[in-house]
DNA sequence: GTCGTATGAATGAAAG
DNA sequence: CTTTCATTCATACGAC
């Protein structure tokens, strides 16, 4: 059974003064802290199509974001699962209550009407954008130089190959499944 | 990194009871304000033993809410993370604070004792009543006859249906097709 | 003004 | 994949 004990830091009295303290790297212990660009950098990804990138790219990313700061491989591979369940429960969120306020009527809920709504917010979530796989133009000097490096790669090895599986077979089952019916 | 809405809007009223605030928290930007009404529904709920609302049930929760002042469903779902996690963070307080004041020496912390007293404190947590769903006495007039609605629907209707389709048909297959191999 | 607290929001990590 | 847990960030408010 694994162990729980993230909190084995001095998280006693929270941090003095709610004023001055800034995120910079004052997290003491536990988790990791994604820096401004490691963030920017997987949130780029993401939004060219990555979802669920393989062990060995994971270790890729992982490799090149350690340029940013400390990081694991465990890091990039969390962050993706979270990041993609999160969008998608927001979305479903959104969706719903944004919608249609009321109803909540048994018959409109079985209704066909329903279904139709969900198949429209499965394809938008599938149209997120697979094309400008890097913008390249992000950052300053320093990054855009380690950017291009990682944009290359991506480029060939992840892009064409999360191209491909991130996009098409990341979430295509069902309709798979439904054809052989 | 979803949205990082720093609050830059003035966002007045503020529930607690104390100075005459206002419910009606037309506050445009910035973060949910509940209303007295909403966080008294709430704590019903959480009192009757509600935890951790499925999608289905904090979408009713939500649009319920909604008839008290705005409100989206990721708000309810916050509402119940952050009450649960505050009030275990409370006990977990206490009960290392007046139990054993000291202790917590690592080899404690993986006895066997250490575990028996938080199967306690889950067991208590648990414990809590899920007989009275609603205490339908709780409001005057006008709140107690939108409670009722509340509190019949939430177990049936949308549950049912929702329950077997949000979990069952919604994304089911990935794990079909790996137990093929 | 600072500081402490209550609580909404977010997110890394992990369990299911 | 989904859901839950733990921790942290952010903000509003009140006491001083």
């Amino acid at each position: 059974m694994e162990e729980r004990m993230s909190g084995s830091c001095t998280t006693k009295a929270g941090r003095g003064g709610s004023s001055g303290n800034n995120y910079a790297s004052g997290t003491k212990c536990g988790r990791w802290n994604p820096t401004i660009e490691q963030v920017k950098l997987l949130t780029d990804l993401f939004r060219s199509g990555v979802r669920t990138p393989s062990t060995d790219e994971i270790q890729n990313i992982s490799t090149r974001l350690s340029f940013y700061g400390k990081i694991e491989s465990k890091n990039v591979f969390y962050w993706f699962q979270n990041h993609k369940a999160r969008e998608r429960q927001k979305r479903r969120r959104v969706s719903v209550d944004e919608k249609d306020v009321m109803i909540l009527r048994e018959d409109e809920f079985s209704s066909a009407r329903y279904f139709t709504e969900i198949s429209q917010v499965n394809e938008r979530e599938q149209a997120i954008e697979t094309l400008q796989l890097f913008p390249l133009k992000s950052f300053d000097e320093v990054e855009s130089e380690k950017f291009r490096l990682l944009a290359n790669e991506c480029n060939e090895a992840a892009a064409a190959f999360s191209y491909k599986f991130g996009t098409e077979m990341d979430r295509p089952q069902l309709d798979l499944r439904l054809s052989f019916l």
